[in-house]
DNA sequence: CTGTTAGCGCATTCAC
DNA sequence: GTGAATGCGCTAACAG
């Protein structure tokens, strides 16, 4: 740890205080066998010596962290830190911490994440759309808790966003606004949620205006690739007036694109986004989108990932379901407001 | 750790291997002194049990933690996750990992998360803009490498934010573009950052327009207050034909109200933000701004810190000063950047 | 109530 | 090369 010059130890605060390690552990933990006068050195010295206690080694003898452990995809912004914002908020209150692994990739990337957690985490949460259950079935470290989001994995608390759902109600509502020719654009192809959004896109394009072969942008869920689909769209529009974005950020960026060359939205195309980040919101034509509460979904996983370190044998394990809201704004005409609706209720 | 069934240490290994804890040790460390027969015996029994090595014991023996900590501000949104992007992205090259710990507050909770530290990170990135630097400088655990941000302390390395040039240069801006009367929407008081916004923007306005006393509304650098102050601002225009917002969210805010409001901006009243997250330039108009390139800075936080880590006697604590770059947009009626307005030609 | 003794899981001397 | 001790800093179990 490159100390400057040897950090002070409970025993030093033992030393200085003229009592046992052990006595000095007890006053230091508020336990309640201890005599007051001696309580009152021990903290005193503890306070003059600027005593920090070591939480690693500290937990090597309680069995316990205090910190859970959060794997993630390599998320674009704001999906990202909603996300850590739910977690935090609920764990905060807990008195813990996060340790952040932000994996820019591949399978063995999460391999090597999720063993780094060991012994420095009392449980897991791991998001990883783009590794099977069978992958994290295999490398969760067995006896951790954990809860795993938008991502089965057997014996595991799961968390999954229904995105097919999702997407077909997208479609529903673009076809209800008067859309009768649809494209998407999608999100990475390792991505089950992308995946499942194409799915449901193809499934209900087919079942409700008969179109087989609907057009697909392959996009990768970052704002430049709805932007570059919304700029083919605008050069060749092919009849298309209704978009389907696999994520907000995409959907931004086709917006973008499309006020630029001059296409009205949503007069003469309408635009829906996935998610409901916050920017969605703040968007020119502001963008409905099929809401995910991304924070309550990280407060959510984080409770059940207490309730699963608290009580060890947890018997069921049950994949909770989560479907999205159809969030109606200007991008498909459905706006009464200017667009922001009030948020959280402010403090005076 | 509620561990099932007692996880395996580097002992079961070893005596599956028929070998000692150290020499277990060693082979899967990959010294150089183990006979290659017994390294693959090793390392074949760690895997066939599954062996994960417990960072924790790990890093008390080696002192070392292959982490480091970050603590931060309760932040808003984009500008959070810029930071940890930053932080992160150069971190995980490295190998190490992110403990975080976002505030949610006062001083005391800082403390908090700092002693939290200890024993557990190699090394600290502290941003906190509301506590003064002489609290650092007494609760940052000495021997502890650390850099701070936006925020003094003693003897340590530091990155800040020029707030106060920015804010003169956005001004200067709004001036230069015919604004005559303008107005600033302030962030939280006890936020440094915010502190010397008001200060520049107080200072800038004397200056250039010999205003005195100018409007300043108060918020809390989240969109709501930027939108309460556009809506006032709508309400009862004092003449404003300018706002400096000290930061991108109130800027946004700000720019919603004034929309729903009817007022057309920059046509009546320009805009200028702080930050440049990435909202900003999807925002219609998209807004100017004083780009600080957030994630830059956290990549550049690391750096310093690993250098710190690396030379525990690191000489030298500069303080780096970075100033904030005015980037114009449709706001102030710029344009170029992020999006057009239809009419302005375009191929690049 | 207090001090002494044992580990927690691992890496690292130091002998052999 | 390899194994037997020792210790990282702390808490817990056991005496007194």
């Amino acid at each position: 740890m490159a100390t400057g010059g040897r950090a002070i130890t409970i025993r030093d605060v033992a030393r200085a205080a003229g009592v046992s390690v052990a006595s000095a552990s007890r006053a230091l933990n508020g336990h309640s066998n201890v005599a007051e006068p001696m309580r009152h050195r021990v903290t005193e010295a503890a306070r003059a010596l600027h005593y920090v206690p070591h939480l690693g080694a500290r937990s090597l003898s309680t069995r316990r962290t205090g910190a859970i452990g959060v794997v993630l995809p390599d998320l674009f912004g704001e999906f990202f830190s909603e996300m850590i914002r739910g977690i935090d908020s609920a764990a905060h209150r807990q008195g813990l911490q996060l340790l952040l692994a932000n994996m820019h990739g591949d399978a063995r990337e999460t391999e090597t994440a999720l063993r780094a957690m060991r012994g420095r985490v009392d449980g897991l949460i791991v998001m990883s759309p783009t590794v099977g259950a069978d992958f994290l079935g295999r490398h969760l470290p067995e006896g951790m808790p954990a809860v795993v989001i938008n991502g089965g994995a057997a014996g595991r608390s799961c968390i999954v966003v229904d995105s097919h759902a999702g997407a077909r109600a997208a479609v529903a509502h673009l076809v209800e606004r008067g859309a009768r020719k649809l494209a998407h654009i999608a999100g990475p192809t390792d991505n089950v949620d992308a995946q499942e959004r194409v799915r449901g896109f193809r499934e209900a394009v087919a079942d409700l205006l008969g179109d087989a072969d609907p057009i697909v942008f392959q996009g990768d869920f970052a704002d430049e690739s709805g932007r570059s689909a919304g700029m083919a769209l605008a050069r060749e529009a092919h009849g298309v007036d209704g978009v389907f974005a696999a994520n907000d950020m995409m959907a931004v960026g086709c917006l973008d694109a499309l006020a630029e060359s001059g296409i009205d939205v949503p007069g003469r195309m309408m635009v829906v986004g996935f998610d409901d980040v916050p920017i969605a919101r703040y968007a020119r034509p502001s963008l409905t989108t099929m809401r995910v509460a991304i924070a309550d979904i990280g407060r959510r996983a984080f409770e059940r990932l207490q309730s699963s370190i608290d009580a060890p044998a947890s018997v069921s394990a049950p994949t909770e379901r989560i479907v999205p809201e159809l969030i109606v704004r200007q991008s498909t005409g459905g706006d009464r407001q200017g667009g922001a609706r009030p948020g959280l209720e402010h403090t005076p």
